[in-house]
RNA sequence: GGCGAAGUAGCUCAGCUGGUUAGAGCGGUGGAAUCAUAAUCCAUAGGUCGGGGGUUCAAGUCCCUCCUUCGCUACCA
């Protein structure tokens, strides 16, 4: 019996196209979701994007667009980046779809059925132009008097109807789940942080406006539109099925884990799960966030002009190469650092130079010297056995211990010590000498190695899916061989036995060079 | 200001509940090999583990303090 695993990236802000953000965020998202796959989990994976807001409803007027033709037109770039980038999710879901504002609306209604709903007065000082109210202890005095925003904007003193929950009412309920559920967010200083906010007090939280209507309608208060994240949150759940009690839903909730960027990390540990305890339905198991990519140690910002576009990078490098790059060089859950360097240097030495190299030289060996057949096992070497112990543990424990933790890069490095280990069995065997000494000993050497090449694609799979699906395909390995947990079961012999011919190998991870114009223009 | 994270070899980082000569990858250096994507393998490079103090038989690993960087939060009436 699998358990059901669902897993969800962040709904994403499609106010501009996807940055390399939005890309780390989907591909270890994918990385995990493929892994539990492999792992024999019934796996759910969404993704998305969150249409409404101000943000979105100004950005079409600024650009004289519909601000559905912009939603529409921003959230597939999102959708292209998810197909391009391989990542496998099963529902991409969007905030403006109407079974998503049936779902919110009826979200809504539990917390006022919960009696955590109730008409009052936003009142303060506002800055129309930045779209946001300030308190009276962050305004400055301008000229003639008149009061200003941190950012030197005029700001009126401004009353708005609005909508509250309860959020107060869940101070207590809240500390006790995190005390209760150590393991419901990750890593532990987002954890520390949260606690911290909630332990200093909890105010309630205005959940509607009426200064824009670019959102899902208050049910009974059609001049309201709801507030975003209550609108965006419910994605998680409007997306396999919920208010409709459909099989999906009943598998898939609670979540096994949201995986968020770390400056949203208090919407989803403090908000969401106030607001799934007033709709009395479970709490999701985790809450990861992870940190941010910089560019050579810098953040990125439009104003420093050190955006990256993803694509461009998979373009450039390939997806693989880049998926491989942001999980093995960055630990995640921190910050990690990026530039093109360093992309290259990473995937040359492991992708290209060790694993690639170690498959093409082995399949090369077997392809010139057994005529493309699978050589037989002829008497077990300590040496063998060793190998084949070392790697089998690698792919039948320690990489799936490392995945199940959400560790990604240490799974990857688990992963290049068992390649590490079969090159250096390739040197001391030296199968190339043994053709003309000992043909019998090269035929079990190259099998051993065959095995094993064979188990690490197979254990790689959730990194780089494209390339280790052509390698093991090259290779002939049973697709129901391909998982955590038939990779060490006799598939070897069998295939051998069954006149499996490979072709003339075809190198799959080539060198990378850097591209020789990089920031020439200011 | 409060809370928290980080500061370890040239670079990027591992080092769990304290315990033999502080580890890996990349880079550098010296060998070996030539099957392979000029890839691989072996050996090596002598870092006061940010500074100082303390606890302990023993601290990178605990406590105090200071410095630097970063995050969250508060305040600047």
């Amino acid at each position: 019996m699998s358990e059901p695993f669902y897993i969800t990236t962040a709904i994403a802000y499609p106010n501009g196209k996807p940055h390399i953000g939005h890309a780390y965020e989907a591909i270890a998202t994918d990385a995990i979701a493929r892994f539990q796959r492999l792992n024999g989990r019934e796996v759910c994976f969404v993704t998305g994007t969150d249409e409404h807001g101000l943000k979105m409803d100004q950005t079409a007027r600024g650009l004289g667009k519909a601000t559905r033709d912009l939603a529409d037109e921003m959230s597939s770039y999102f959708k292209n980046m998810c197909t391009t980038l391989d990542i496998s999710f099963d529902h991409f879901c969007r905030t403006t779809a109407d079974s998503h504002h049936i779902a919110s609306q009826a979200i809504w209604k539990r917390l006022e059925a919960n009696g955590d709903l109730y008409l009052d007065r936003y009142e303060g000082w506002y800055s129309v132009r930045d779209e946001a109210y300030y308190d009276e202890g962050e305004l400055t005095d301008g000229e003639g008097g008149q009061k200003l925003s941190p950012q030197g904007t005029p700001v009126e003193w401004t009353v708005e109807e609005s909508w509250f929950f309860r959020l107060s009412k869940y101070e207590q309920p809240l500390l006790e789940y995190y005390a209760a559920n150590p393991g419901f967010m990750r890593p532990d200083s987002r954890k520390n942080e949260t606690i911290k906010f909630v332990e200093g007090g909890l105010k309630d939280l205005s959940v509607s406006r009426t200064s824009f209507d670019w959102g899902v309608k208050v049910p009974g208060s059609e001049n309201h539109v709801m507030y975003v994240w209550l609108d965006a949150l419910t994605a998680y759940i409007s997306a396999i099925g919920f208010p409709d009690d459909t099989e999906e839903w009943r598998k898939f909730w609670p979540a096994s884990v949201h995986i968020i960027g770390k400056d949203i990390v208090r919407f989803h540990t403090v908000y969401w799960p106030a607001f799934l305890m007033s709709a009395r339905l479970p709490l999701p198991k985790m809450v990861f966030g992870h940190g941010f990519l910089l560019s050579r140690g810098e953040k990125m910002s439009k104003s420093l002009g050190n955006v990256v576009d993803p694509m461009e990078l998979a373009q450039l490098f390939g997806v693989d190469a880049l998926r491989y790059f942001l999980l093995r060089e960055v630990s995640f859950g921190q910050d990690g650092s990026y530039s093109p360097e360093a992309i290259v240097t990473r995937v040359n030495a492991d992708l290209a130079n060790s694993f690639g190299n170690l498959a093409q030289r082995t399949l090369s060996l077997i392809f010139k010297n057994c005529e493309g057949y699978l050589p037989r096992i002829h008497d077990h070497h300590g040496d063998d056995q060793a190998l084949l112990e070392l790697v089998g543990n690698a792919v039948s424990f320690h990489i799936p211990a490392h995945f199940e933790e959400l560790a990604m890069s240490q799974a990857l490095e688990a992963w290049m010590q068992a390649v590490f280990a079969c090159n250096a069995y390739v040197d001391v065997q030296a199968p190339w000498a043994l053709k003309k000494t000992d043909p019998a000993r090269m035929e079990t050497v190259l099998a051993t190695l065959f095995i094993c090449i064979a188990q690490l694609a197979i254990a790689v799979q959730p990194i780089i899916p494209g390339s280790a699906i052509k390698l093991l395909d090259q290779m002939g390995v049973p697709r129901d061989v391909r998982n955590f947990g038939h990779a060490g079961s006799h598939w070897y012999s069998p295939l051998a036995e069954g006149g499996f011919q490979i072709a003339q190998p075809i190198g799959l991870f080539p060198r990378l060079e850097l591209p020789a114009e990089q920031g020439a223009s200011a």
